[in-house]
DNA sequence: ACGTCAAGATACATCAATGCATCTTAACAA
DNA sequence: TTGTTAAGATGCATTGATGTATCTTGACGT
């Protein structure tokens, strides 16, 4: 059998089985007996880390985020590039599933503003690929800088993430080319 | 001071302490116990008429939806009932967040199908009046039909919903008609 | 006016999760 | 090899919410 796990090893593992609790019941059904029990360790270990139920769901929402970057490299043509932000946001559809049921059960009973801070983070985090994407498209001149007003310009953004809270699924690929060609395209071309 | 209350009275005043309790508080701070301090009564009371905090919930969402029904007459022109049923959307936002920090933290837990239910009864709800104020516009020969295909005709809701959830608020008027003039009807005219 | 039924108050046991304290033991460093 | 540190196990008190059983009293129907 596996011998006894330590400091950063031991916390991965910890914050893997806490992800993993999370998806699976959602953040009221996250417990810290649960993720000891499934991680194969005693509450104690837990609670020397993270004080709050929030605190671990936070952490381990953060080292699942981490696994996943949105990195577009530049391809030359924004459709492309759509495209892979499209298919590698899907990548992110179950933390962002997760981390909305964090703030929607959590963001009413404390006005601690942890949650905002995660939620502006994440979405920062997508908002600002995207908006990188679309003026490398604007200074190849492949669209125009006016058509990108501000309910457009993160209109791909808005159906990726409606779709992932809706059906707690990422968007199948026919989808996702259906939002780029028959959608964002046409307006901003 | 006011006597006692019973029957329908009661249970019509039980149901909106509940409501006022859940969008204060989301509905993993609902508890049975806060509902019936809120309507002045003891728990007994409530526990006669609701199994579960799931059951109070539902009962008192959908004495709310019912007080906001999605009825868009016709009034002959596209522009004018799509701003109207956004509009009267927005009086529904606090409730379809409600509804979310319902079945995001209990969808999980609970194989049960209630929360399933009622959310399909909800957007379909919405779905159908906006599909109906659409048809309309085609008959009437302002639009295409092709222009109606799948990701486009919901596109509306879409962009409503997501309003509502990432901020909890109504969408203002003025993003309402953006909504309309820059991305909808650009696409189907 | 009276009888019935439910509203409303109170009390008690239960259950799940947590906080905390204690103790043993395995892993790493010197 | 040995000492220190933390992992891991266990137990107990607490807290918050719930289920349930009475019991009194007010409101409505006859």
């Amino acid at each position: 059998m596996k011998g006894r796990r330590r400091g950063a090893d031991l916390e991965a593992a910890l914050l893997e089985a806490a992800w993993t609790e999370l998806t699976e019941r959602g953040y009221s059904g996250l417990t810290m007996e649960g993720v000891a029990n499934r991680a194969g360790t005693s509450r104690p270990v837990l609670a020397r880390r993270w004080n709050d139920k929030a605190e671990l769901a936070i952490a381990a929402i953060r080292q699942q985020m981490a696994k996943h970057p949105m990195a577009v490299a530049d391809r030359g043509d924004l459709r492309t590039e759509l495209l892979e932000y499209l298919e590698l946001a899907s990548t992110r559809a179950k933390g962002i599933a997760a981390v909305f049921t964090l703030f929607s059960s959590e963001y009413f009973q404390d006005t601690s503003s942890t949650p905002q801070d995660l939620r502006t983070a994440l979405l920062a985090g997508g908002k600002e690929t995207l908006r990188a994407l679309l003026d490398r498209a604007v200074e190849r001149g492949e669209i125009l800088e006016q058509n990108l007003a501000p309910p457009v310009d993160t209109l791909l953004g808005v159906l990726f993430r409606h779709h992932v809270l809706m059906t707690f699924s990422p968007p199948p690929e026919a989808l996702r080319t259906a939002w780029v060609d028959r959608i964002f395209l046409p307006l901003v071309k």
